[in-house]
DNA sequence: TTTAAATAGGATAGTAAGTATCATTTATAA
DNA sequence: TTATAAATGATACTTACTATCCTATTTAAA
């Protein structure tokens, strides 16, 4: 504890990234968010909402989510929680189950490794795929 | 169970991809499976690896990492087990946790996804990077 | 208030992991 | 042996993300 954390600039579009991210609760890639600020915002650059996003994931403002699939997602609810995501459309959701704190103690136990923390993410369908599915699969059988 | 799953032949690269994958427990990326490959198959293509790697993947021979971090990492290791990554050097290693089956079930009642499965992953400082970081201290405090 | 330094933005070029394409080679089957 | 299918290796391409650079804006000093 020597240098206190560099300040951060609420900038225009930082605020309006910020909005944008707490209205929703789909958890966004970058790309997406660039398209949802674009509205408010027609000249932001893609530059800027990733540079942005990154600054706000270092100060803790928001979450990045880097588990499975190939885009990383952002989350404006810092509190620790889970994820379930689709494995069909890629759409992720939370999953409010208590935060198991004492598995980190287990694995810690396990491995000579300093534990920090752990990601817990689930695999599933999600509804709309769900009944995709079941749409496809009725229409395969009258066939 | 209508169309048999199609035969995948064991080729010379499958082969000893598998081979290498299996010596060692580092749960090595595409690209350094690449090199320890090129060692026997001088000529073999960074193309072939990410092919057979997905093919293999698919076949459910090997598994593919997809957590946290960068890249994709592959294991040989095809039972349900746990990781470790390292935050400063992207090491993972096995961590010999029971998995937990019951977690499924309570994600499950918590959401209208159907839900799969689980992927659990340990973040944590490797022990090679805490002996690094405790000289870097050392040196700091010295100097 | 003017001026200088620092910070941030937007445009654009670059990076790197991974994927697609395609001609050639290898394996399988008729 | 020949036809068919599958796999390889070289290469081009895609895409998520990052770095660079110059301009604009904000902040602080003079
Ligand atoms: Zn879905
Ligand atoms: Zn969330
Ligand atoms: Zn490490
Ligand atoms: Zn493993």
């Amino acid at each position: 504890m020597n240098t206190p954390p560099s300040m951060v600039r609420l900038t225009t579009q930082r605020q309006i990234l910020l909005e944008e991210l707490s209205k929703v609760n789909t958890h966004p890639t970058a790309c997406e968010l660039y398209k949802m600020v674009q509205k408010r915002l027609p000249r932001i650059g893609l530059g800027t909402v990733y540079r942005n996003l990154e600054i706000m994931v270092d100060s803790g403002i928001i979450l990045k989510l880097e588990l499975g699939g190939e885009q990383k997602r952002f989350d404006a609810t810092t509190e620790p929680h889970y994820h379930v995501r689709c494995t069909v459309c890629g759409k992720m959701d939370d999953v409010t189950l208590q935060v198991q704190e004492e598995i980190t103690k287990k694995a810690a136990e396990k491995t000579s490794y300093k534990i920090i923390g752990h990601l817990l993410e689930f695999t599933g369908e999600c509804p709309d795929c769900q009944k995709a599915q079941a749409a496809k699969t009725k229409e395969a059988d009258t066939a």
